[in-house]
DNA sequence: CTCCAAACTTATCAATTGATAAGTTCGGTT
DNA sequence: AACCGAACTTATCAATTGATAAGTTTGGAG
C-alpha cells in the first residue's frame, strides 16, 4: 500500500515534470494529494456521460477508454489512456461530463478530488501550466483523431492509430522491444476509426500481408516501424513529447 | 482604433467572465493586455503547421478555420471560430503548431503575445482558469467532432455541423433571427466532415427537401429548429454554455 | 481435457459513397 | 449590362464499405 502509493505520487510527478518546470514547492504539493485506488474491470464504466464526478481519474495500470453514447446507444471511443494519463484533468472545470470513461482491461484507477486539486493549483502556477499543457496535449491528439477518421483509408487509419498507441506506450516504457499491450476487439477499434468490424479486419489483413504490423490478442507488434510510419503519414510531432516543451525560460515563479 | 481596442478588451473579459468569476484585478489584468489588429483575407493563412508563433489569436470578426495539411496535400478542417473566440490558446504551452489556422471570410484578428499572456497568467489564477476552461470547451468540441464524423450518416452529420455552429453564432449574438453566417463552401463543409462535396450536396439537398434548414451564400437558416435537433441527435451540453459552469463556490483567490 | 462463448475470419451481396463530367447558378468585375 | 470564374447541382457509373451469415480460432471455466 505504501509502495502502490509512493508510485502514483512518482508517476504524477515525473508526468508534471516533463510538461512543465517544478519547483520544490511544486512536487510537495502533489506529493501531499491524497487519493484513493480503486480497480476496474474490463468493460465497466468509471464516470458516465452526464455525472457530475468530484474527483480526478489517475490511471496506475491498464488501459481506459473515453467515449460518446449516442441516443442510438451506439457507442463511439474518442481515446484511449494508459498508465500515468490523467483523461480526467478534461473535466476539472466542467461540471457536467459530456463523455464516459470506461477500463479496456483490468485497471487501477487513483482518483484525486476535484476540489483539492484546485486548491493546489490555485497558489502553483508551475503546476497548473503543467496540468494545463497535458490537457492541451490531448486536445491535439482529439484534433489528430479528426484528421485521421476523416481523411485516411481504413487501413491507414488503423496504421496511423497503432503508430500513435506504439509511441505513447514506448514513452512510458510499457513496450517490450517492438511489442505493446493495445487489449482492443476488432470491434472496439472500429467504434474508435469510425470503420465496421469487418472493415477493421480487412485493414488488419493487409497490414499483415505487407508485413508493417501483427495486432492479435491485444497485443500490437510493430513489425517494420519506418514502412509503418511512411504507410500510416505518421508524424509524431502533435504529441509534444520532444521537450519542444522548453518553457523552462518562462517565468513560473510568482512575482511580488 | 480606440473604440476597437476597447471592443477587444470588452469581448474579452466578457468570454472570461462567462468561464470563471473575475476578480477586478483580474479584469484589470485583462485590460492592460496589449496587443495589434490584423486583418486577413479568405483563405490567407494566420499560423501555419510548423510555425513556433509568439502571439494568441483572438478573433474581433469573420470566421477562422483550424485546419491540418496531410503529406498528400489534401486538407481536414478541425474547427471553425467566430467573435469572441481565442483558438490558439491551444498553443500557448505548445511551441510548434501541430496544425494551421486560416481565415475562412474577411476576418480581423487581435494578437496578444503568448510571454505577456503566460506572464499575467501566473499571478491570477482566477483568469488560468478561466482561459484554461475554454480549452477544455474546444477540447470537447473536438471530441464531438470525432463522434460526429465516426457514427453519422451525412445528412445528420452536416445538420448536427450546423446545429453546432448556430448554437455558438446564438451565443455570441450573431445571429439574426433563425439564420446565421457560415461562409464555407461545400467543398470545405466536406473538408470539415470527412465527406465528398458531392455528398455534402445531397444531404443539404436532402435537409432542404425535408425542410429542416437551409445553407446558401454563406447563410445558414434554421427552417424548423426542433426538428433539425431531433434529426441531427444534437445536445448542446458538450458546449457546456449553460453556468454549469457555476465555480464561484470555488477557491480561485490565492491564500498567505 | 473438454466445452463454451467471444472474438476473429472470410465470403457473398447490397447499399452507400466517391469520381467524373457536364450543365447551371451566382457574385463580383469590368 | 455583359462577362467570367467559382461554386453549386445533377446524373451516371465505379469503387468502397457495410450487413449478413457461417465457419474457425482462441482463451477461460469447469
Amino acid at each position: 500500500m505504501a509502495k502502490q502509493s509512493s508510485s502514483v505520487h512518482d508517476l504524477l510527478i515525473n508526468k508534471a515534470s516533463q510538461h512543465g518546470t517544478l519547483l520544490q514547492a511544486d512536487k510537495a504539493a502533489l506529493l501531499s494529494l491524497p487519493f484513493v485506488v480503486r480497480r476496474f474491470r474490463p468493460g465497466q464504466d468509471i464516470v458516465r456521460q452526464g455525472d457530475e464526478p468530484d474527483a480526478a481519474i489517475f490511471v496506475q495500470s491498464g488501459m481506459i477508454a473515453r467515449y460518446h453514447t449516442l441516443s442510438s446507444g451506439e457507442r463511439q471511443y474518442i481515446s484511449m489512456h494508459i498508465k500515468g494519463d490523467m483523461p480526467d484533468v478534461q473535466s476539472l472545470f466542467l461540471k457536467v461530463m459530456d463523455h464516459s470513461l470506461c477500463a479496456v482491461d483490468d485497471a487501477s484507477i487513483a482518483l484525486f478530488r476535484h476540489d483539492v486539486v484546485r486548491r493546489v493549483l490555485v497558489d502553483r502556477p508551475g503546476l497548473s501550466f503543467a496540468f494545463w499543457r497535458l490537457t492541451l496535449i490531448d486536445a491535439a491528439i482529439f484534433r489528430q483523431a479528426i484528421t485521421n477518421n476523416g481523411s485516411r483509408a481504413p487501413a491507414e487509419r488503423l496504421a496511423h492509430f497503432c503508430c500513435e498507441r506504439y509511441t505513447l506506450a514506448c514513452e512510458m516504457n510499457l513496450a517490450e522491444g517492438n511489442v505493446c499491450d493495445l487489449p482492443l476487439t476488432q470491434t472496439q477499434l472500429g467504434q474508435a476509426l469510425g470503420l465496421s468490424h469487418i472493415s477493421v479486419n480487412r485493414a488488419l489483413r493487409k497490414l499483415r500481408r505487407e508485413r508493417l504490423l501483427d495486432l492479435r490478442s491485444g497485443k500490437l507488434e510493430v513489425i517494420d516501424h519506418s514502412a509503418l510510419v511512411r504507410f500510416a503519414d505518421f508524424d509524431p510531432s502533435y504529441l509534444h513529447q520532444s521537450k519542444d516543451s522548453d518553457l523552462s525560460h518562462m517565468a513560473f515563479r510568482k512575482r511580488r
